[in-house]
DNA sequence: CTAATTTATGAAAACGTTTTCAGCTAACTA
DNA sequence: TAGTTAGCTGAAAACGTTTTCATAAATTAG
């Protein structure tokens, strides 16, 4: 209601004063350090609540060389799997006190560029990236990891040696459940429609597929194997192609939801009967699988428990010693599960 | 590849050292300041980007009490339209140097209020909101007011008199769109799905639904009228009530696509032909709305032009005079616009 | 030509914390 | 008993800016 702006009010100062002790003690009490009565402590607690003190993280950030800001590069907030995502990861950091500074790439390796360039000057204590599937080269990431600042990449991680952490999902496993789960559904020539083999997540598909036809001994038409982004129109242009042909799949296991979607709507024009001529599972459980006709099957990828994860991970990196690695060796593999629906004959 | 962390060099001594100047001229050159000679400030520029100078923005911020950080609260990211919303407001906001920080309350009033309390924490230099339904009172965006923080509401916002600024799509106008839409499809008895009338959003569409009935002498039939909350749940059990008695409506003004998507499913199993038998229209032009079969008519809202209005608006109050009023008395609106699709029989 | 004003710069304090260093008491060790 | 150690606290410096105040140089007014 008032005019006037109201400042701020009571800092460190002022509890040190009613508490008739000095701003050291009134720090070291609200920061859990060692050497500091039990006494002394909950009286600053006390007081503390008492006064609404609240930690000005300017200041705290100024003097410690810590911003309590996490920085996420992502492709962009509205694909499903990464909405998710970053809503856990935000709420996670929260409870830990950290901020979240948000950046979408838009898929684009230039804007991925200059924005490691802002999270870097913005000084975030740590940086978790889904890069874009065009990054090959990691090289922008360099300065974090110069610096000693841990990098976490998701979903989308590096091929090969990089001191950073990966938290992944299990894209072979993903691939097998669903190719055996056509196979099991009667399928017999079965098409890959995946993305591009620069990123692991379509390496590691790939060979899950091939574990899958192998193991059942059946043999993969190259001719139904794409390897190109993952979009709507690319979809239907694998769709043309391999329907023009004589010998056409019974089976389509596409990478994304988009492209099983695509594939839904091509056959629906063209009057193949899904699931009975042709099957499809997708892959990522996007809300839109549920509610086309017919409902695809497609692969969870528990978007929320990768955001678990991740913060889980985080908070150990950025607790360890300060001259410990700031890296585990090891990937994270988050468990991924396959939904059974319409369109590969199974379920509701 | 280093192992050992390097620190973040050249502070503004760095450049002040290089160039043999004071600190304070540095600062001045930095931040525009009017008496700082041409030279100087050229000078200046040329070595602070020659050193690689990035602002320290927790000490800028320590000692100018700003944060350079816009807190922002909505229901939920996943949502369509929000997170179009958001991705406009994130880069516009880098653009004039501004972090975001995203927050979530999952359509809860109480994690809403508990969002303010941390955003407030934070020191946030304005806030944006998108409150959820329920938020009838709005107190707890009253620190803000009274500190000389700038609020801005968009979507939903307060009804009445508040120190704010609001921004929101023009409701009236996208209902009167809709309802003309189906009557002129021929529909002549229409029901209306919409949510709680503590909102503005919902009163305002509801006034534009009875103005373009009326306008049509077409009568309202209140059990075809509902205020709830707009989940898939609730829209079945409206459908279901609507759809047990003799008359039944053969148009539905739905107030959001999820209702929208509900409504569809339920006429596909009731074998109800739609656009045949039934009419329907949704509100927000989901993505969803273009893949379902049949495809629905929807309103679009323009996310991205209310995210750039918004951060026009904040830019602007961000620059006055630092004791001028820190709102816009009138509300910004946004245009609406129909996209017509198969579920009211027009186009494809 | 002197006095007043404008332009341009520097010195130093301030913002609110954290942390090093030192010191003091109480509790061990030998 | 004296010497060491552990537990607790305070004084003061530091973090990198911005801003007030003072002052010098350049310009304008009279």
């Amino acid at each position: 209601m008032a005019g006037g702006k109201k400042n701020y009010q009571n800092t460190i100062l002022d509890i040190a004063e009613a508490l008739k002790l000095s701003p050291a003690t009134i720090s070291r009490a609200l920061n859990n350090h060692p050497y500091v009565k039990e006494q002394t402590r909950t009286d600053v607690m006390e007081m503390a609540t008492k006064l609404g003190y609240r930690r000005n993280h300017m200041a705290s950030g100024l003097r410690s060389n810590k911003t309590r800001t996490i920085g996420l590069i992502i492709p962009r907030v509205s694909m499903f799997f990464h909405a998710e995502v970053i809503t856990t990861i935000q709420n996670d950091l929260h409870k830990h006190g950290y901020n979240l500074i948000i950046c979408q790439s838009n898929d684009s390796v230039n804007m991925e560029q200059e924005l490691t360039e802002t999270l870097y000057a913005s000084r975030v204590d740590a940086l978790i990236a889904a890069c874009t599937l065009q990054t090959v080269d990691f090289s922008h990431f360099d300065k974090f990891v110069d610096h000693g600042t841990p990098v976490i990449f998701y979903d989308r991680v590096p091929v090969g040696d990089y001191k950073a952490t990966f938290i992944k999902g299990s894209d072979f496993q993903g691939a097998y459940l669903a190719t055996n789960h056509l196979i099991a559904a009667g399928c017999k020539r079965i098409a890959h429609v995946s993305g591009p083999l620069t990123s692991n997540l379509y390496q590691d598909r790939a060979a899950g597929f091939l574990k899958a036809m192998e193991e059942h001994h059946l043999s993969v038409n190259p001719e139904w194997v794409f390897h190109q982004e993952l979009t709507h129109e690319n979809a239907r242009i694998a769709m043309q192609e391999m329907f023009e042909k004589d010998i056409v799949p019974d089976g389509i296991f596409a990478d994304n939801d988009t492209t099983a979607i695509a594939a839904i709507e091509f056959a629906k024009e063209k009057g193949i009967g899904v699931p009975d001529a042709l099957k499809i599972t997708g892959y990522s459980n996007d809300p839109r699988t549920a509610i086309i006709t017919p409902s695809i099957t497609s692969i969870e990828q528990f978007p929320n428990l990768v955001g678990t994860r991740i913060v889980e991970v985080l908070m150990e990196l950025l607790t360890e010693e300060a001259e410990g690695p700031v890296y585990k060796t090891e990937p994270v593999i988050i468990p991924v599960e396959l939904i059974s629906r319409m369109s590969t004959g199974v379920n509701k």
